[in-house]
DNA sequence: GTGGTCTAGACCACT
DNA sequence: GTGGTCTAGACCACC
């Protein structure tokens, strides 16, 4: 698997795992309906506790992100849809007014900040099949 | 004070007023060398704990963003410096490489989001005196 | 542990534990990498409240003294690095400059100052591992 | 008078005007037994409160650095003695023990800080006259 | 009046 | 069981 925990970052390490579960998805290193590693294998390749892997795995089934099987597993949901929710745009929006003020105000600039952004997301590309 | 806090929000209020304030100065709202209220003050104000707020001019006085002087209290920092250090920026880079994937999931288009990007450092504008 | 705290001293007991601490580092009786006592655990065992060893806990932090883990708690930062910032020069001179001008005044030689000095540069070593 | 005082310092003011004058009689730009102006005169030139310099003289006058005349006002001890009190070394030893530990951790050398020493020592000199 | 420190008790998130 | 957060009340140092 590709995922790299930072054990002494500040982000728990549940959160971790889910970000880059849902960005290997965005970067088209997951297809959609592609299979994910069962709870236990996923907690002892990382080293973690079974619990950590159990929340991440239902936090993402909540989201849509995944489905759970009980037979199959846990795959990447094949039929992923877009959640512009109000809800969703609400948080996007004042976490990022909170991200560009301060880059802002670290010298960081308008066109370095949307070079960033243009980057990533010429990177993403959903994979359809497996 | 122009401060609006979710008391049932995720992020904790000490983080909430932090960051509220650290946008102020990026908006010109505070300018530079302004005096911010007392801890007290600000404390009743937002009807939160004195600590509260003490630990976040405490923390913003660590991060360099404000000044305490012994008599007079609290004030933006006269002369705030860009801190474009590695950390920060590694810190940012994989703050954005999750929102990004995240919102490019969930149907928010590449223009979109720069242009969201764009209206905010419009907006943005440091207030040198008072 | 091997801390001592006056009680009664002008200095506040927060400054008198991290002092120890980063004195401890230096003199290699707390390696680099070595975990330190849980926030209560110290707490009960130097008499003193769990606040304000968290507040030593997450200043050493912010200095870059320990690493603060998730679920293993506190430990030594295994890679120190030194941080011979111009701001910790400025402050260490105009330290010095004081304690060696009343030192000076009270019949301190400079023998005696730098023998001292001398003294405890003997005793300091980092002990690398545990 | 040849006073520089940071307002935005952690060290009071009293703190800093005290260290000055002692550190002024140690360099002989105050010789023993020159007067001081006086607590409205200081004040006012360096523009802080009556009480602090008041402070600052009953301070002084308590450790010995200088005498204070009903009529002729306060004026450096003309017959200084060093001090080398067990409490004062005491003091001294831990203070410097926590300052050299620092120091060595963050890469100041001890060939460094011994000079430094020295260039402080040879800077003093006792001014007898006037 | 200001901020700084310490204590105390409670609840929560994470592992 | 770990640290993180919030509340509360008290005393002190400084100006």
């Amino acid at each position: 698997m590709f995922l790299h925990i930072q054990f002494d970052s500040e982000t728990p390490i549940y959160q971790q795992v889910k970000n880059q579960i849902i960005r290997g998805i965005a970067l088209g290193e997951l297809s959609l309906g592609e299979s994910l590693p069962s709870v236990r294998q996923l907690a002892s390749d990382i080293g973690i506790n079974l619990h950590t892997v159990n929340k991440v795995y239902n936090q993402l089934k909540l989201e849509g992100w995944v489905v759970i099987h009980r037979k199959s597993g846990v795959m990447v949901n094949p039929d992923l849809k877009a959640n512009k929710s109000p809800d969703y745009l609400a948080g996007l929006d004042t976490l990022l007014k909170n991200i560009t003020a301060e880059a802002y105000l670290n010298g960081v600039s308008r066109e370095e900040f949307i070079d960033f952004i243009q980057k990533n997301y010429d990177s993403y590309k959903i994979r359809e099949e497996k």
